[in-house]
DNA sequence: CTATCTGCAAAAGTTTTGCACCTCG
DNA sequence: CGAGGTGCAAAACTTTTGCAGATAG
């Protein structure tokens, strides 16, 4: 499925208990904070800010912090169980889907949605690269207009 | 050339040069500051950040002001004359490249240098994306370690 | 001249941190 | 219990904004 907004349940399953497996492994605990921000980022793809996450979370657990959220995010980042998303400017946002895809960017609205594509899974870095350094990933970023930004656009705008 | 650090006297001119024109054609003012800070970012591939610019600007007109160097930033990137690169967290940086590249970014230290490679020219927007929106601009991103931080953790971590 | 720009200062927004209390294991 | 986590509040940063005085054209 490409860009659609929420994983499976299968997906969502293995993804927190790749969390919790994680936390065991390195001594850290699993607290009820930390499962429900987990449950919150692997269930969905759009890409959440931190607020966002934060406001769903409350939702079922109020006394929750922002600064908690941050931690979580954080500790989950290090765990290399989510990855930050590069966004322009804005809070930070991201990535719970671990496999290798790239991304599409709506440059007015800044949905983010997960590209895959087979045309892409055999980039190679140019040999100009080397002399730089050593790469570990190579991803696509496709930026443009959303279906939705399009319409109101067209629509937004009368003589 | 790939990823050199300063452009040639000749891009620095046509960057500047091609500022001037954009403000008159406008009908904004060229002062003595915004001149400085295109050429600052013109005089760079180093993708610096504001702080960055401000200091280097200032040592040429120790009066400007941070907040002159957003404003006029902004307006450059309104002009379509440099681009904001997407970084994780950090201040925002710039790119006055305006050829198509893309770039090569240590997850380490931040650095970030600018790649031609022929075989992305003719990357195609794969059918999938159809369906999200319109696709304006490819670009790959290509993540790792730069040469420095690479045998600094080598000399870094010993036993 | 006068519309625009600058510099200052203050505000707004995001993220980090110190500390006392709480809780998982 | 005790190491580690949480919540609160305050701080640290980056970026934006309002306004009075300065300036390009």
């Amino acid at each position: 499925m490409v860009g659609a907004d929420s994983p499976s349940q299968e997906d969502i399953d293995k993804r927190v208990s790749l969390f919790t497996q994680a936390l065991r492994e390195r001594g850290l605990r699993l607290t009820h904070q930390r499962l429900e921000v987990a449950r919150e980022i692997a269930g969905s793809n759009r890409h959440a800010d931190v607020e966002e996450i934060y406001q769903r979370v409350r939702e079922r657990v109020p006394t929750i912090s922002l600064d908690t959220v941050y931690r979580t995010l954080g500790a989950l980042e290090r765990l290399g169980l989510i990855r930050r998303v590069e966004v322009l400017g804005g809070p930070a946002r991201y990535d719970a889907n671990l496999e290798h895809h790239h991304h599409f960017i709506c440059t007015q609205c800044g949905l983010i949605r997960d590209v895959y594509a087979e045309s892409y899974k055999h980039l190679q870095a140019p040999d100009s690269v080397t002399d730089l350094g050593r790469v570990d990933s190579i991803t696509v970023q496709l930026r443009g207009l959303c279906r939705n930004c399009a319409n109101s656009n067209d629509g937004g705008t009368p003589p």
